[in-house]
DNA sequence: CAACTACATTGCACATTACGCAACGTTGGT
DNA sequence: ACCAACGTTGCGTAATGTGCAATGTAGTTG
């Protein structure tokens, strides 16, 4: 595997971790300084790294732009930021958003729980994650036209991570067709046997939904019992996301937990944890 | 300059861009599919680009794991997220948001402007704006502590970018010492002519300020008079973020433009768009 | 179901490319 | 004004990355 390109991920790595002179660059990478100069003066021209007035170089807007395209519709990660901290503060735990995004779900955004920061999820921002074997995955799939829950699935290989796991196509259908039902998934760790969740849909001004928010806890932390004990909260916010986006909730004239979202804005108001315009 | 690197890149940029087969890939490079291949393995090692269940390859989520650590404390952004696009939607102007991050600053939000999105500003998410001819610079500038301040302008080489431009350390301070008293600075087209801004501290718990938002605009669209009347929104934007970060506001025992801030928090309640829960 | 096509992958020999070296510039410090 | 530390340039060499041809793997069609 190509040794130069290799020394050039490490450098943009450095780079991103601290300013790095040339000296510092030639040595971590154990080459000679002239090396290292063509390696990083290859990686300004792409603004992948830039020289700061220092003479240092630092990770530049190449990159983020990059990862800002990738992410796509940031639209919809800045509308949705604001709520998904509110719902961490407010449910104390880890809180994910994923959207579909070609022929995979990943996860746009993430706010960890500080509660335990011990135990780190799987889960990162822009990775992938399991269409059949995760809440925020199934939710999304539940809601999909069908043609185009069958192109994604096409190329799926089930696997049986976990007890509970939907492991063929049978048993995903009928669960999906229960999530359509109640409005919501669950993960009950069937990627992991200790990681359970709780997701909700999230439509854009069409009615489509396209993407997914979920609250995450193991097993040590709360049941899948306790973690469903804030559905209205992630309903809620699920459901401002989705304003946000220019959704209109239809009418209420339906099931319990519509009722709930539509009071929920009041949550806006204040968490109590003394820090006041929090 | 490196060869394999710069086609590296080329791959990466592609595949932000939209999934790439290895053959479309070697077919872009002009070269062989072997060598394609090779340069996939590498990134994908890496994680900076991730294969997709159709054996494509697209962005990965190492290289927005690196670009959220660059974008350092994306807590700053999170939280300011909401704020800014509020502020652009009740100003109608571009909204910045820039950092200080180790001896430069550089935007770490920007939300543009639907209205003249035909003339390109030139600031970039993760690109450093200048210290002294900048509004945003300037302001946060004023605020540093000396010694801190000496350090960041002791590298600096002044440029007399045009006729406004404060190009000596003497003139620069004296416009310093001006903003501290008034509480925001504004940018009179002192690096680019036909660019005008005005911005406003953002303070972090501490009381330090940490980051600044401005709003801009070219001269076609808006004179800096113009712009300027936007000023207790500005204002109220900046201290709205800086109450998120944890930072309670001095008494209003103080002149006239804090006692604006503190009646702002009202545009939370509406901007008019009739969307409930905003 | 076999034959075909399109695509990804591996091994190998070659020469292009990236490397280290050493000399030269440049900056900042004592 | 000297010295030291760092960045930059040119050049010969060989290690590295490359193209080719052969092999493996789906997916498609008669």
């Amino acid at each position: 595997m190509s040794q130069s390109i290799r020394r050039a991920i490490d450098l943009i790595r450095r780079s991103a971790e601290h300013p790095l002179s040339l000296t510092e660059a030639a040595d971590v990478l154990g080459v000679h300084k002239s090396t290292a100069l063509r390696i990083l003066q290859t990686l300004e021209s792409a603004r992948f790294v830039r020289r700061t007035g220092a003479g240092t170089y630092v990770l530049g807007s190449g990159l983020i732009e990059l990862s800002e395209l990738a992410l796509g519709s940031m639209d919809l990660r800045q509308f949705a930021a604001a709520h998904l901290r509110g719902l961490q503060r407010e449910t104390g735990h880890t809180v994910h958003l994923a959207q579909l995004t070609g022929d995979e779900i990943i996860y746009i955004d993430k706010v960890d729980s500080p509660a335990f920061d011990a135990v780190k999820l799987p889960s990162r921002v822009g990775r992938a994650v399991s269409l059949y074997a995760s809440a925020v995955g199934k939710t999304i799939l539940a809601y999909l036209p069908s043609e185009e829950r069958d192109r994604l699935l096409s190329h799926v290989v089930f696997e049986r991570f976990t007890e509970t796991t939907f492991a063929d196509r049978d048993s995903l259908d009928a669960e999906l067709t229960r999530i359509r039902e109640q409005g919501w998934a669950t993960d009950n760790g069937e990627h992991d046997a200790y990681v359970m969740c709780v997701a909700a849909p999230v439509r854009d001004s069409r009615g489509q939904v396209i993407a997914a928010t979920s609250i995450t806890a193991i097993e040590v932390i709360a049941s899948l019992d306790q973690l469903m004990s804030n559905l209205p909260l992630l309903m809620g916010t699920a459901n401002q996301i989705s304003q946000e986006l220019g959704y209109t909730l239809p009418e209420p004239a339906e099931p319990l937990l519509v009722a709930h979202h539509l009071r929920l804005p009041e949550r806006r108001a204040d968490a109590g944890d003394g820090q006041p315009g929090r």
